[in-house]
DNA sequence: ATCTCCCGCCATATG
DNA sequence: CATATGGCGGGAGAT
């Protein structure tokens, strides 16, 4: 093979080394720039805007000129920033053109920016892939890279030779729903967790041949022809339905994306991906190069999807160092639940958008069924699940050399792992529900004076309550709030139990408010490395720098909501101090290396402004253009979601939160029917005699909120369905309608029940009462403002307002991600 | 040194 | 056959 070399970067002399490969063009080497490259500054956001921009087309540019806008002064902005880091002795000057102007990602984003995200059918975009490789300076092989990338996700399709069709983000849900159901058909769940695991053995006897249960947990595992994942409704007549369509990049890219959609934490480390789609075949393989090579796909697709917002790189820390990772930040995709088309005729609210929701809808059905009898035993993911176990189970009990110890942890960590990972997609919406309405209610009653209030705030106390105040007068309420540094917004986090344990924590300016578990246990295993140590960081990590000197303050929870603020600010001092000593504690904890340690992850439910305006009567084409405009999700208020970044969860330490959700839909039945949700139960709130403290949080709350009367408790495992819902929920004084109110109540259940919370109220409405005059305003006012904080967008936040396309077809559904940052799996 | 990943050769598919 | 696609891996910038 001859030798060539990729040019020098500043090769002035390079072009001599090639073979003349494009004889007229001119001497191929990308010299350090020839051309048109403005002379001026390249790196400054406004030359770079205006490249972006002068790359979209007339017509896209004016439509778009607003978010192009927004879109790529952020990333610029972010760009420089991080530019900035790196030059740092340096006059952070202007770099040269270097690669990273020439990076995928950069002409993905270019590529995109050329395209509406969401086209209506008017506007159908044809891409020509000679022009865009002419627009955007490119080779065309790049653009190769990202179509195929693009095209795995159905964002566009072949039309013929040269030219392609673009479909926008129109297609998104419908194929990561597809994605996600291939690769739980395809096992990758069990895939990752084998290869952990056998790392794991690995390391602890270093040539131990073990091969016991490869064969037989991976028995089926070679589909690994596993033809491109099609969509029904977009065909691809491409004429190349064959060849290479099963070859590698696309469908490499399908298989990257389900690895995320299946996996627990929605975390994929690139090595474990790779291994993956090397096909899992030959375990040995250590086919160095092709391991490589591997990974080099693997990042020109991770480009793109990077690009696309769907991921974003963060690092896996492990016993063994930092590992490349990237983390799903894309929409979430719900398990495909019962494939049972639901009635229509309760999304009567508004013309479903897309399949996602119906799904949703009949999601919603699940978790708070009509009838009382069905729980979630039929829920085929928990039949998997208890299935599982009971396979583990009896792994363990046959097999007689394995230490016990292990297999047990192993089971119990996929208990509550998993069991809880189920439940808690479930019941944070519950949750969610249950804070919103509970800050509503304290908000009411102790009429908590907000130096930022608003003046009408009087007649509409708790609509008008914003949200800042939320950490100060809500500090009884169970689930944390925090707020947002940077914007003023705040977020309630929940920490699962099992994580609670030593908790990492969150960017200095948090404020947290811990429930008082003393006992808190999480599983104490002797076999730390079970669970891998996992941290995340952003790869652009310019966060937690704000307020890098208010400390974070922990707050001893108090059980009584008359607390006054002075009191809330001596124990939070005191909660200083003590977090200082489990801030110490853990370090202690990490330098002997030997404990194991939980990762905080928590549901952010970031409580931010609300979108306005009637969404209702939202088309296609306005939901196009609202969905665009919200598109750069980093600054976005509308943005429903603001993941719990890594960096912010570095610096402190939260002590043990102990909030269950988990105790809430226990009913008497489902305990039994899910052994898994007891024992996790049992595990995290300890065998104690002690109460439970989420339960009495919750009876706390529940009384509070007035869905049960005062006095009476909630059972450990009370059915959040069996709630009556009190007529004297009082909350609605202002609207003067308390049976619309109460409708309200249950229909914004349900809405939690199924897609998040939703800020459009107005929209549930018909739901259940169809003929009840609803008032479209009146429940607006109220989420609008309960949402409403003082400060505005969370701008420069690195935070990415993960949500895309999820948030935009469902309309502003604001749902809580989930943030579990430990390995699920061993 | 390791992590990233750009570049472009060249095998294949397409028309 | 000419082109369009895209697999692939060397090796250079970034860290």
């Amino acid at each position: 093979r001859n030798v060539l070399k990729t040019p020098l970067k500043q090769g002035a002399t390079s072009p001599l080394v090639l073979t003349g490969r494009q004889p007229d063009c001119q001497p191929l080497t990308t010299p350090p720039k020839p051309k048109e490259s403005p002379p001026a500054d390249p790196w400054t956001p406004t030359s770079n805007l205006k490249m972006l921009i002068s790359a979209a087309s007339p017509e896209i540019r004016s439509r778009e000129q607003s978010k192009q806008l927004s879109n790529s002064l952020t990333e610029v902005l972010q760009a420089k920033h991080c530019l900035q880091e790196h030059l740092l002795g340096d006059e952070y000057e202007k770099s040269q053109p270097s690669r990273k102007e020439k990076s995928l990602g950069l002409l993905c984003h270019k590529f995109l920016a050329r395209y509406p995200d969401y086209p209506s059918a008017a506007q159908k975009s044809y891409i020509c892939l000679d022009e865009v490789t002419e627009e955007l300076h490119v080779e065309r092989r790049r653009i190769y890279d990202i179509v195929n990338v693009l095209e795995s996700l159905h964002m566009v399709s072949r039309l013929a030779r040269n030219r392609y069709i673009w479909h926008g983000r129109h297609n998104l849900p419908q194929t990561l729903q597809a994605l996600r159901k291939v690769g739980e058909e395809n096992k990758y769940i069990q895939q990752i967790q084998m290869l952990k695991k056998r790392e794991y053995e690995h390391e602890f006897d270093p040539d131990g041949e073990r091969k016991e249960e490869t064969a037989s947990s991976l028995g089926s595992s070679e589909q690994s022809e596993m033809p491109f994942v099609e969509l029904p409704g977009v065909e691809f007549r491409a004429a190349s339905v064959n060849g290479r369509k099963y070859k590698s990049l696309r469908v490499m890219s399908q298989k990257f994306v389900m690895l995320f959609l299946v996996s627990t934490p929605q975390i994929v480390s690139l090595e474990v991906a790779a291994k993956i789609l090397i096909g899992e075949d030959q375990l040995e393989d250590l086919d160095k190069s092709k391991f490589k090579t591997k990974i080099r796909r693997l990042y020109d697709i991770a480009n793109v999807l990077s690009s696309l917002k769907l991921i974003k790189k963060v690092h896996v820390t492990e016993e063994r160092g930092r590992k490349p990772a990237f983390k799903w930040t894309g929409p979430e995709v719900l398990p495909n639940i019962q494939d049972t088309k639901l009635e229509a005729t309760s999304t009567t609210c508004s013309p479903p958008i897309s399949e996602s929701i119906p799904s949703k809808v009949h999601c919603s059905k699940n978790l708070f069924p009509s009838k009382g009898k069905q729980n979630f035993t039929r829920h085929s993911s928990l039949i998997k699940l208890v299935k599982s176990i009971e396979n583990d189970r009896r792994k363990i009990q046959s097999a007689p050399a394995s230490p016990v110890k292990i297999s047990t942890n192993f089971v119990l960590q996929k208990i509550i792992f998993q069991g809880t990972h189920f439940y808690m997609k479930k019941l944070k919406y519950i949750w969610a529900f249950c804070l919103f309405f509970f800050c509503l209610r304290t908000a009411e009653e102790t009429q908590m004076k907000c130096a930022l209030s608003s003046p009408e705030a009087a007649p509409k106390p708790e609509a008008n309550q914003p949200l800042g105040v939320c950490p100060a007068s809500y500090s009884s309420a169970s689930p944390v709030i925090l707020p947002h540094p940077h914007s003023g917004v705040s977020y309630a986090i929940y920490l699962h139990p099992s994580q609670a344990h030593t908790v990492t924590t969150y960017s200095p300016g948090f404020m947290l408010q811990p429930l008082p578990c003393a006992n808190v246990t999480g599983i104490k295993s002797n076999n730390s490395k079970v669970l891998n140590k996992i941290t995340t960081e952003e790869g652009d990590s310019q966060i937690a720098v704000a307020e890098p000197t208010k400390p974070l303050a922990a707050e001893e929870r108090p059980k009584m909501k008359s607390e006054t603020s002075s009191q809330r600010c001596l124990k939070r001092s005191q909660a200083l101090q003590e977090n200082n000593l489990i801030k110490r504690h853990r370090s202690d904890e990490e330098s002997l290396g030997a404990s194991l340690t939980f990762f905080p992850s928590g549901y952010l439910i970031p409580l931010t402004h609300c979108t306005h305006g009637n969404k209702t009567e939202c088309t296609n084409k306005d939901k196009a253009g609202m969905c665009s405009l919200q598109h750069p999700t980093y600054s976005s208020p509308i943005t429903g979601v603001i993941p719990m970044t890594a960096p912010e969860l570095k610096t402190v330490n939260i002590p043990a939160l102990h909030i269950t959700p988990l105790n809430i839909m226990l009913s008497p039945n489902s305990v039994a029917a899910a052994p898994v949700l007891s024992n996790s139960c049992l595990n995290s709130s300890n065998a104690s005699s002690a109460p439970n403290p989420s339960s009495s949080a919750l009876n706390f709350m529940l009384q509070h909120i007035g869905l049960i009367p005062a006095g009476v408790q909630v059972p450990a495992n009370p059915v959040l369905q069996h709630v009556p819902v009190s007529s004297q929920a009082e909350n609605g004084h202002n609207s003067g309608n308390t049976n619309v109110q109460e409708g309200k109540v249950r229909t914004n259940l349900l809405h939690l029940g199924r897609g998040g919370l939703r800020r459009d109220y107005s929209a549930a409405i018909p739901l259940q009462q169809p003929s009840a005059p609803k008032e479209p305003q009146e429940p607006q006012a109220v989420t609008e403002n309960f949402f409403c904080t003082p400060g505005g967008p969370n701008s420069g936040s690195s935070l990415p307002a993960n949500s895309d396309g999820a948030e935009k077809t469902s309309q502003g559904t604001l749902y809580i991600p989930q943030r579990k940052l430990e390995v699920s799996e061993d």
